[in-house]
RNA sequence: GGGGUCGUAGCUCAGCUGGUUAGAGCGCCGGCCUGUCACGCCGGAGGUCGCGAGUUCGAGUCUCGUCGGCCCCGCCA
């Protein structure tokens, strides 16, 4: 093994081209593939740039290409070359650096390796498991390190822009403390206070509006969150957001500034070219139409209401459904006509997964509906229907019946699934849409009690404080997201800043003054002090990676993601402690 | 808390209705090879069929449990 010494590379290994020819170069990097003829040795050298055909010759240099032949996959070197011009027909179009080599005048092994528990020049699948015990590994890989270099890129931008508009970076404690609503939190037992505790930030919310009541005006951070909730591919128990605050604003100027820095970050990161402003819808209209906060409108089958068309009608199953207060409502899937009974028995086991208790269809054939319903309803109702839903022969109507909130669901997810099994999602649209108008409050019916929408400090329509105290379900909030291909990649709103108005909201969620008090009291106190009107938003790194770099999963855009339990195969986290770290912490264990 | 799915060589996988010595490709090791770029040719090594019970003359295969990966519901202001 060689020593790197004073050597230093001259280049990367994905910049020398014909421009360098002649040139003596020092190149290091990974030996990513090694091609051995017996007498001329072409090793690929790899670094986080890209790769460099390395050469080496026995008629050059017999020593060099003696010690060449240990080489093996992923051996640490450091090779003295010239930039040679590939023989004629020889170039390798795959390579930036294809139309030369380096001829190998000195090879160093700064470090061997054992053979990789997985292979690492080739696009084949890898458990998940694997690649996070070996992450260091993955990330070797020339696709996982692009998302890495994106994702710099995109938060580089993100920097930029913000410091550009006169926002200021500030940051804000990890050991705070826990707030009743929400996730679950992550506690941090206090050493030196017995029986208290830290908790992890779920987001800055309460410190980013405080700093706006010290009159910061305009704060950024890109600062991490936690929540002790569980994992989806789209959720880690830490993930990273684009959190900013401003004074002195209203929705609008939120909203401007957000979509100059989303452009930023597009043609920064991904070289696309965004066109602000995006679209806007409220929540009613999107709820409405597609069944959800967070459409992706990139497609049709929207959602008809078909409650006041089908009420008293002579299919029981919808008829009490209506009279239940429920909704029938329903998609054309246009074409759709020819799904087997297989497709359609299918599409109902999906539907179920969301509280579907069943899901009705009919074809639209020539002559006339098939379906095991369509005998229930008079031929007004058929009528009805069909002009509502626009249909013409070929078609298939697919009805979502219950609860509102349960058939906005299922008809939601239809509408994606069909979208997903007919191929109408195009890739690389860009599809944005703030939602705005978004109810203050919801009921919650198994905590029997009033819960935020956003969270406890958006304010209310200014319109409909009075309607707080008579009427809390109907006030609208001042909140706005931003949704990406039916994605929520952001969200806020413009906060409370008076105390009067703050007691009144923790008043609908059922938050005694006591407790409002001893949970919230340094907010309320603040608002008595000054606080500047004010309000912001926050945007999700890693989904927002996740959509540019076309990856399944956060977990691809994240360094060092846990898996689905929350575990590290890598450091083997969480992991046990010693009994004596517990009692230091007046943890008494009773394991 | 619940549903689905996967777990066989270092990796990716095949292995039917239970049946003799568990296979393939890649990788790895050895040999040959001076223009390859997923180099080629020849030879070889390599297995706790996730783990534990059970059924059976016999289990990679069937049953139950359990552990782990992934996807989803609930949950995630």
């Amino acid at each position: 093994m060689d020593s790197l010494g004073a050597l230093r590379r001259t280049h990367t290994c994905n910049e020398l081209g014909p421009d360098h020819l002649d040139r003596e170069v020092i190149l290091m990097g990974w030996v990513l593939r090694r091609r051995d003829h017996g007498g001329v040795i072409f090793i690929d050298l790899r670094d986080r740039w890209g790769v460099t055909q390395v050469v080496f010759n026995p008629e050059r240099n017999a020593d060099v290409h003696a010690k060449a032949h240990r080489l093996r996959s992923e051996w640490v070197l450091a090779v003295r070359g010239t930039v040679c011009r590939r023989p004629a027909d020889m170039e390798n179009p795959k390579l930036k650096t294809g139309a030369i080599e380096v001829l190998v005048n000195e090879l160093l092994i700064l470090n061997v390796s054992e053979t990789p528990p997985f292979p690492l020049d080739e696009d084949i699948e890898v458990s998940d498991n694997l690649r996070l015990q070996y992450r260091y590994l993955d990330l070797r890989r020339p696709e996982k390190a692009g998302n890495l270099i994106m994702r710099h890129q995109a938060v580089m931008a993100v920097r930029n822009y913000l410091s550009e508009n006169n926002f200021l970076e500030i940051e804000t404690p990890m050991l705070t403390r826990s707030t009743p609503e929400g996730a679950r939190d992550y506690l941090v037992p206090s050493r030196v206070n017995p029986g208290k505790f830290y908790a992890l930030p779920q987001s800055p919310q309460l410190f980013k509006q405080l700093l706006m009541m010290a009159g910061m005006d305009r704060y950024f951070q890109v600062v991490r969150c936690f929540r002790d909730e569980d994992l989806r591919a789209d959720r880690q128990p830490e993930f990273t957001q684009i959190d900013m605050e401003l004074s002195f604003v209203g929705e609008e100027d939120i909203i401007r500034i957000a979509e100059g820095m989303i452009q930023a970050v597009f043609k920064a990161a991904g070289n696309i070219e965004l066109q602000p402003p995006f679209n806007h819808m409220t929540y009613d209209e999107a709820v409405q139409r597609f069944g959800t906060d967070r459409p992706d409108t990139r497609f049709g089958f929207e959602l008809v209401d078909l409650t006041e068309t089908l009420r008293g009608c002579g299919f029981k199953v919808f008829n009490s459904v209506i009279a239940g207060n429920g909704v029938v409502k329903a998609i054309n899937a246009k074409g759709c006509a020819t799904f087997s009974r297989k497709d359609l028995d299918n599409l109902a086991d999906y539907a179920a997964t969301f509280g579907a208790r069943g899901m009705a269809w009919i074809k639209i054939r020539e002559d006339g509906w098939q379906s095991p319903i369509s005998k229930f309803f008079s031929a007004d109702e058929i009528k009805a229907m069909g002009e509502a839903l626009g249909v013409e022969p070929g078609d298939l109507i697919l009805f979502g019946a219950g609860p509102a909130a349960v058939a906005n669901q299922v008809l939601a997810e239809l509408r994606l699934e069909l979208a997903r099994r007919l191929g109408l999602i195009k890739e690389g649209t860009y599809d944005f849409l703030w939602i705005t108008d978004f109810p203050l409050v919801e009921y919650d019916q198994k905590e029997k009690r009033y819960s935020a929408v956003h969270h406890p400090f958006t304010a209310p329509n200014e319109d409909q404080l009075d309607l707080l105290a008579t009427d809390p379900a109907r006030v609208k909030s001042r909140a706005y997201d931003l949704v990406l291909n039916g994605n929520e990649i952001g969200g806020g709103s413009i906060r409370i800043h008076r105390r009067d108005v703050q007691e009144k909201v923790f008043a609908v969620l059922g938050i005694e003054p006591a407790e409002a008090q001893e949970k919230f009291g340094f907010l309320l106190r603040a608002l008595e002090l000054g606080a500047p009107p004010h309000g912001g938003i926050a945007f999700g790194v890693d989904r927002l990676m996740m959509i540019l770099t076309g990856s399944d999963s956060i977990r691809d855009v994240i360094a060092f993601p846990k898996t689905q339990k929350a575990t590290c195969p890598l450091t083997d986290a969480p992991a046990a402690v010693d009994r004596k770290q517990l009692t230091d912490l007046s943890l008494r264990p009773d394991w």
